[in-house]
DNA sequence: GGCCGTTAA
DNA sequence: TAGTTTAACGGCC
């Protein structure tokens, strides 16, 4: 019924179950129409079709018998993940409660019982629970947002006041785990092994009384999943939200029946495109992915496939982020210019600041960079990336913008 | 090594 | 009228 809607909700999101996403995605796409962000949406869309159609056709000329084959060797996989699987951890999963606009609604009163946003006009981070009910939610364009809700407030980001509140969660965390690994500003990864077996608290208790201590130095809710691995945690915090915890007991038979119904947009690094692909093989749910996995295993490439059936055992130990920068592979700035700007003397001054920011960054962290990439984005949203090795490892500001400098004049060159 | 697409917060 | 920013990963050539 909604499939003609170009722009769909990804309406996945804690405090919007539920939701009459048809009409809401109505007023989206009535909203959107005729313009080029639309256009690009829509071009994007046809080329997911395109995608699914192919691998529709690719499966098609399989023989029954490579089918079975292939579904064994995923059988094989499953039996094998079954023997390594490892329930000696407890995994944390913390996330703050629509963090920014939590803030903000605790340092204003009056926007309590109101629908806010954190952002701009033209871009929201975060939404509050009220603002959600309409549909509004982060990453939505604020002029959309007030389409849905007219009575709804914005406002603007104060990002150096989350960024202190974070500190004072992180101080926190790393009470129950020194070593956690933190996602972003409001989310992070704890194993509190160690802590259970020397505090002798069970980690229920343990979550219960971080999360108090969080409220109690922030005036801020948490909501937090305990479980064997940090893909169930996950999961577990965000289905409980707002404000509350969930642990799953570290059985196989319970990790079973939690993960069996679980919609695939509700696993970590399934978004909107593999979702379509998924459903075009008629996958909706994890227990779908182990019941198909003879197919996926012939759809997919092999790393993606037994990723997937990672995912539909629960099996899933890694996350990436981290507390410093010992893993970090790239510093980057990037900046949006009015629509249609062409005056290229203009583009190479902001080159430049971007360039003088990211060699700062370099320096503060006493590291240099081999490589330099522009990105590129014209009025029609279409994305380009052009990069350069240098020949000496570098933080120099002018030597970062004229490596940027020649790769953007070769860009406007390129017909 | 270079570029694209996907994802996430 | 208007649709961000930063970072990582896999696939492909």
């Amino acid at each position: 019924q909604d499939q003609n809607n170009v722009i769909q909700l990804n309406a996945t999101k804690a405090g919007m179950e539920g939701l009459d996403v048809a009409s809401i995605n109505a007023i989206i796409n009535e909203t959107s129409k005729g313009s080029k962000f639309y256009e690009h949406k829509a071009k994007q869309r046809k080329e997911i079709e395109r995608k699914i159609e192919e691998m529709k056709k690719k499966i098609g000329t399989y023989p029954e018998a490579t089918v079975r084959l292939s579904e064994a060797e995923m059988t094989k996989y499953g039996e094998q993940l079954e023997i390594s699987r490892n329930y000696s951890r407890f995994i944390v999963h913390i996330d703050m409660d629509a963090f920014y606009a939590s803030v903000e609604m605790r340092d204003d009163p009056s926007l309590r019982d109101k629908p806010m946003a954190v952002g701009s006009n033209s871009m929201l981070s975060t939404s509050n629970y009220i603002a959600r009910r309409f549909g509004v939610r982060a990453a939505m364009p604020g002029f959309i947002a007030r389409k849905l809700c007219p009575q709804l407030i914005i406002v603007p980001c104060n990002f150096d006041k989350y960024k202190a509140v974070s500190r004072q969660v992180q101080n926190i965390l790393k009470i129950y785990d020194p070593d956690f690994s933190s996602i972003s500003l409001d989310e992070a990864y704890l194993d509190i092994t160690n802590y259970v077996e020397t505090s002798g608290k069970s980690p229920e208790e343990i979550v219960q009384e971080m999360r108090a201590k969080i409220f109690e130095e922030t005036q801020l809710t948490a909501s937090a999943g305990i479980a064997s691995n940090g893909f169930l945690a996950k999961i577990c915090g965000d289905i409980c939200k707002p404000n509350n915890q969930h642990y799953l007991p570290k059985t196989k038979e319970d990790e079973a029946k939690f993960v069996k119904p679980l919609p695939i947009r509700k696993v970590n690094g399934i978004g909107g495109v593999t979702e379509q692909l998924l459903l075009g093989l008629d996958i909706h749910t994890c227990e779908d992915i182990w019941n198909k996995r003879g197919i996926i295993n012939l759809a997919f490439r092999p790393i993606t496939a037994q990723w997937l059936i990672r995912v539909s055992k629960g099996y899933q130990e890694s996350w990436y982020g981290h507390d410093d920068d010992s893993g970090r592979k790239s510093i980057s700035c990037e900046r949006t210019l009015e629509r249609g700007t062409t005056d290229v003397n203009y583009m190479l001054k902001i080159m430049e600041k971007l360039s003088e920011e990211v060699a700062s960054e370099l320096k503060s962290r006493e590291m240099r960079c081999k490589s330099v990439a522009i990105k590129t984005k014209t009025v029609d949203f279409v994305l380009k990336t052009r990069s350069t090795s240098v020949t000496n490892f570098t933080s120099n500001g002018s030597e970062i913008f004229n490596a940027a400098k020649g790769l953007l004049l070769g860009y406007l060159q390129e017909e």
